[in-house]
This record gives structure tokens, sequence and C-alpha cells, in this order.
DNA sequence: AATTTCATAGCAATCTTGTATCAAAATCAT
DNA sequence: ATGATTTTGATACAAGATTGCTATGAAATT
């Protein structure tokens, strides 16, 4: 999916983060490879200090233009960029990880429709279910 | 919640996970605190060497005595020992965490039912979802 | 134009979390 | 008992993430 720094620019843009160098260099990074990358895969290939890329990601993530997998310590590209991902609608986005090849998908789920069907409408298979929810609870909110 | 080695023991034991002393030190120490437990807590509580604490706690959480919880790298000690956790039925485990008080709360959740309902009811306001389905996907199922 | 402010960046160090390896011991099934 | 399998123990190391501090540069204030 290969991104020119032009392209990258306007995602930032268009998300209204600050355009600042290390977001054009990990963004334009996270454009040449493919599916999850970890922090260290883009430190590692573009020699730069772990701060550095960390911010960058914070930032990217934050703003909606990736997505961190929780279980994989890894980030991907949003799919659903039109999308709220906030909370408080009638959908939920749900990323699906093969454990074999490694793909992930990401899934825009009606809530009032059933997950179970959704997998196997996909053809996916699932072994294990990660449901977290950060939030505040009753005596903190 | 305080367990003695017997009971610790007996935990194993109904779970059909082989009685060993890392694990039975371990489900003691667990025992002994309260909410989410960090796996370098349990290495320095017992003065024993990371690959010992990490082995135990995978047995204990591939057998349901413990969950991890993903986006707090913690384990904790699973509330609805007697359901199947596994995937494929009407109901679904859920997490809440309050980032204010660290409170970590494990919902049945009946798949029919809808969630945001569920979380009003509990008080909980949601802030950040993580929702991660490993398995196999279309292609190497 | 000069000054303050504030977010960001760079660098080094450190902390936290988790694995690889490999040999010794314990367990189990003939 | 003997051999296979599982589990442990110890050392080392890799991977993941943050902190502290200084510096820079753009935007707001004077």
């Amino acid at each position: 999916m290969k991104l020119s720094r032009a392209q990258c620019q306007t995602i930032l843009e268009t998300h209204h983060v600050k355009v600042t160098e290390p977001r054009l260099a990990v963004l334009e990074f996270m454009g040449t490879q493919t599916g999850p990358i970890k922090a260290y895969d883009i430190i590692h290939g573009l020699t730069v200090n772990p701060p550095t890329v960390y911010r960058a990601l914070t930032s990217l993530t934050e703003a909606g233009i990736l997505h961190r997998i929780e279980s994989l310590n890894a980030y991907m590209f949003c799919l659903h960029p039109g999308h709220d991902h906030a909370h408080g609608h009638d959908h939920e986005i749900f990323f699906t990880i093969c454990d074999q090849c490694g793909q992930v998908d990401e899934i825009d789920h009606d809530l009032k429709t059933n997950l179970t069907s959704v997998l196997k409408a996909r053809n996916f298979k699932p072994k294990r279910r990660i449901f977290e929810i950060h939030g505040a609870c009753e005596n903190c909110f």
C-alpha cells in the first residue's frame, strides 16, 4: 500500500494531526509493510530511538489513523477511517487475528447482529477471545 | 482471598492440572493479592526466575484457573470457574477495567442482550474497547 | 520585533515484560 | 527398571515501553 510523502502528509492533515518528520516517517514506513507492524520493526527499520517511534505511534493511534492490537503489541492502519470509533454507538470494531498466517481483519460489527454468525459468514474459526473494556467504574466515574 | 496449600492443590486437581511446586506457589501467592497481578510482582514476591513464573501462569491460564488481561499484561483469578470459556456459545466473558482505581470485573455476558445496557446497569462508563478474536482464517482453517 | 509558551523532538538511560537455551530432575507408561 | 515425556532450574538475552532532560521551533502575547 506504498504511501508517498505527500499522501502521508494528507493523511495527517485530514486527521488534524500536526505534520512532523517522525510522524511522516513512521506512516511512510508502515505503508511499505503489510499487516500488523511492531514498534521495534520501525525502530530498527528507520534506526531511530524508541521514544521517537512510540510518540509517533501514540499520536497516530489517538488520531484514529492506526489501531493498536493489544494482543500482538502491534499496530495496523485503520481500515474504517470514516467511522467514529468512540463508544456509545450501535457498532463496534472487532479484530480477527489468524494465528497461523498472521492476517488481521477489522470487522465493523453491528451490535444488533450476532457475532458468531458474522464470524461464520467470514469462515473465521475463533479460538480465543479478548474482550476488555477500559473506563470508569461506578465509584470512580 | 487467602488460599491454603491444600486449597491450591484442590484447584489444580479439579482443573486437571498436574500439581507441581511452582504452580502451587504461584497460586498461593495470587491468593494473597487482590485484583490483577503482574508476572513480575510474582517473580519479585517469590524471588524465582522469570521462566518459572511464566510457565506456571501459562498452564494456570490454559486450564481456565486464571485469565490474562492483555491490555494490562496481568493475570486474575477466573471468577466464573464453572463456565466453559470456549467459543461457540451464547455467552461471552468481558472484562471491565477501571482506569482510575484499577478494579477489574468479569462480566459473563449473554450475547443476546445489549452490551451497552449491561454496562449502563453496572454504572460502568466505557472509554476504550478492545475486542480481538484469535483463531484461524478462511485460508488457514 | 522581542518574549513567553507549549508541543514536539533528540538522546541516553532505565525499566518492564517476556523468551531462548540447555542441562538436570521428576513423572509416566510400558 | 528403562526409555520417553514433561517439568524444572539457571543464565542470559530479546522485546517492549517509559523517564528525564535538553533543545528546538512554531504560535500566542506583549
